[in-house]
DNA sequence: AAAAAACTCCCCTAAAAAGGGGAATTTTGG
DNA sequence: CCAAAATTCCCCTTTTTAGGGGAGTTTTTT
C-alpha cells in the first residue's frame, strides 16, 4: 500500500485525483490539504509515501515548498503538477528534490505510472513534459535569477528606484544597481522596460 | 433534468466535476470535450442547457469560444471556468454572452448553485468572482490606452528609447516623451518599470 | 458646430539609469 | 578544503527618464 497525500488550492483538481484514484487497491488515500500550512501540521501527524503537489500554491510557489518538505522530510517522494510546461520551472521542481513531474492534462495511467516509478526511487518524466525538456532546451539555458537578484527586480518592478530599494534591503546604492546591471547583461537586455517585460513573460517574478 | 455539457483540456478537471456531479438528481450529464473541435461536433447532434467552460483552451481562447457558441446555439448557457480571477478575462467573457463564471477553488455548491442560476436566465458570479470585479471596479475604470499611447508603450516595453522610439514613428522625441508621461499620470505610476508590469499585469498589451 | 479628447511639439531642470570598469567578502557546492 | 558563484561596495561618464510647465493642431464625440 503506498500513503498518498495531495496538495493543491483547486477543490476541482482534489475531486478529480481523488475520484480517479479512489479504487486503486494498492493506494492508500491519507489526505489532501489546500495550503501549505494544512500540509504541514499534517506532516507532524503521518507521513506519506508520494506527495502529489501543485506548484501553483498562493502565497507560496511549489518550488519552494518541494524543498522544504525534502529538507524535513527527505523520504517523501514528490511529484510536481502544474498546468504550465514551463522547462525552467520543471527543472527547478526537480533540482529541488522533486521526484517527478506531471502536467494536469494527465491521463489516470499516467498519474498511477508516475506514482509506481518514484516509489521505487526512480524519476518520472511525463511524455509531454520530457518533449517540452529537449524542446526548451535553449529557454533552460537562460541564467536563472539568484535570489537577491529576485528581490531586487521585484521591487523595480513595484516602482521603486535603486535608492529606495537600498534603503529597504539595508545595503548601498551601488549594490542595487549591480544587481540591476548583472541582470540587463545575463539576458541580453538594454533598460528596465524590457527587464520587466522579460521577467513578466517568463515568470521570474 | 438539466442537460449539462463540459469542455476542459484537463482530463482532472473533467474527472473532478464529473465527479462531484454525477450524483446529482436534476443533473443529465450529456458529456465532454476536451478541445472546441470536439465540442462543435457534439453540439450538431446534441444541446446541452448548460455548458461548463474552461477559458485556457489550447489553440483558442475560451472568449472566442463562446462568443460562437452563443451565436449558433443563443438558447445554452455558459459558464466560464478558470483559475484566472483577472478582471479583463471575466467581463470579456460575460460581454461574450457568458451567464455566468466560476473559479477552478469553486466548491460543489457553488457549482451547482451557477448551474441553478443560469438556468434561470440569471447571471451566476461567484462571491470569489464579484469580489475581484468589485476591488477592480476601479480598474474598469481605469482611463485606457490611447492608440497612439498603446503603440508607443509596447515599443518602450521592448526596451527602445524615446528616441528610438521616435525615429520608428516619425515623430519628435519630445511627443514620445509626453505620452510616455501622459501614461504615468494616468495610471498614477512613477517609472517605467512600475508602467511595464502594470500594463501587463492588466493585459493593456 | 462646439466641446472634448487625442496628438503633436517645445521649453527647462533634476533624478535616475545605463555602461564601463574593478575588487573584496560571503555563501554555496563539490 | 577549494573553487565557483553570489553578494557587496567603489569609481567614473553619458544617456535616458521624470517632472514641471505650456501650446497649437487634428480628430472624435456630443
Amino acid at each position: 500500500m503506498i500513503k498518498l497525500f495531495i496538495i493543491d488550492d483547486h477543490e476541482l483538481i482534489l475531486e478529480g485525483i481523488y475520484s480517479l484514484l479512489k479504487d486503486e487497491k494498492d493506494l492508500e488515500w491519507l489526505g489532501t490539504a489546500k495550503t501549505p500550512e494544512e500540509l504541514m501540521l499534517f506532516l507532524k501527524k503521518k507521513t506519506p509515501d508520494v506527495l502529489l503537489m501543485d506548484i501553483n500554491l498562493p502565497h507560496k510557489s511549489g518550488m519552494d515548498l518541494c524543498l522544504e518538505i525534502k529538507k524535513l522530510y527527505p523520504a517523501i517522494y514528490v511529484i510536481g503538477l502544474s498546468t504550465s510546461d514551463q522547462a525552467s520551472v520543471i527543472r527547478k521542481m526537480l533540482d529541488n528534490g522533486a521526484s517527478g513531474y506531471l502536467l494536469k492534462d494527465a491521463l489516470k495511467n499516467e498519474i498511477l505510472a508516475a506514482i509506481q516509478t518514484v516509489i521505487k526511487g526512480r524519476t518520472y518524466i511525463s511524455h509531454s513534459v520530457a518533449e517540452v525538456l529537449k524542446k526548451k532546451a535553449s529557454n533552460d539555458n537562460l541564467p536563472l535569477l539568484t535570489k537577491r537578484e529576485k528581490q531586487v527586480l521585484e521591487l523595480i518592478a513595484e516602482g521603486f528606484t535603486n535608492q529606495q530599494i537600498a534603503d529597504k534591503l539595508f545595503l548601498d546604492v551601488t549594490t542595487i544597481n549591480s544587481h540591476r546591471k548583472n541582470m540587463l547583461t545575463k539576458f541580453n537586455l538594454n533598460n528596465t522596460a524590457s527587464l520587466i517585460k522579460f521577467a513578466l513573460t517568463n515568470n521570474f517574478i
